[in-house]
DNA sequence: AAATTCATCAACCGCCAGTCA
DNA sequence: CTGACTGGCGGTTGATGAATT
């Protein structure tokens, strides 16, 4: 349907795939004035963009540093273990994967990562487990941090096995710290890791 | 070779929380 | 205090190319 031209229709913007001219203005204005209010940057590059459509584009496709494909097994592996602590908390997980976006691994789990747990999953409802764990650390295994410290300590099923998969323990690599805190599941040591490091180029600069 | 199905991923949508006038 | 505005986030959609029939 074409766009109503009276006057008080809001202007149209640009939707869809975005044009190598409209990353180039986009590059080329945040170089400059750096990436703060998104939607002066939108009017300002001259796009007739959303600012959050910029926001999107710059973030995960124009931003310095950024990888692109070939999520390495050491990657994955760190995935599927901040999955098991985060839950669904994509962009927490992007936080410890230097180059890598929100969308991506968030693309990245619902494609291949997925499919996998759920055939793991399976395989395990077989011999599920009895061993025990602190409620807290389960709360945190399911994606529940804040509700967790709030909860008392208690017993509660734990996967053990599920948690420490270290079959691919050659691909432990820089995963210390993830060994570190499931092996002491104090919620101190959650807190503090997710105080991320400052990445100048996502940082609000609001 | 054409039609159909499947997989991937870029981008949008809606909700929510923070900020500011 | 309140309401409008803005940005961040996770869920979802849709376009596209690859694989299969």
């Amino acid at each position: 349907m074409a766009p109503k031209n009276d006057g008080s229709a809001k202007k149209v913007m640009n939707k869809g795939a975005w044009t190598e001219e409209e990353d180039q203005k986009l590059s080329q204005y945040i170089e400059i004035h750096g990436a703060k209010r998104w939607t002066t940057v939108a009017v300002k590059a001259g796009l007739n963009r959303c600012g959050k459509s910029c926001r999107l584009r710059w973030l995960n496709y124009l931003r310095p540093n950024i990888k692109r494909g070939n999520i390495s097994d050491a990657e994955e592996d760190l995935i599927l273990r901040l999955h098991k602590l985060l839950g669904n908390r994509w962009s927490l997980i992007a936080g410890r994967l230097p180059g890598r976006t929100d969308n991506e691994i968030k693309n990245y789990w619902n494609s291949h990562l997925s499919k996998k747990i759920n055939h793991k999953e399976k395989a395990l409802e077989v011999t599920t487990s009895k061993e025990t764990m602190p409620e807290k650390l389960l709360d945190i295994v399911q994606g529940d941090i804040e509700d967790a410290k709030e909860i008392g300590n208690s017993k509660a099923n734990f996967d053990a096995n599920g948690l420490f998969d270290f079959s691919a323990a050659d691909a432990s690599h820089g995963l210390e710290w993830v060994d570190k805190l499931l092996g002491s599941y104090s919620l101190e040591s959650v807190d503090n890791f997710l105080e991320l490091e400052e990445d100048p180029w996502i940082t609000d600069n609001r």
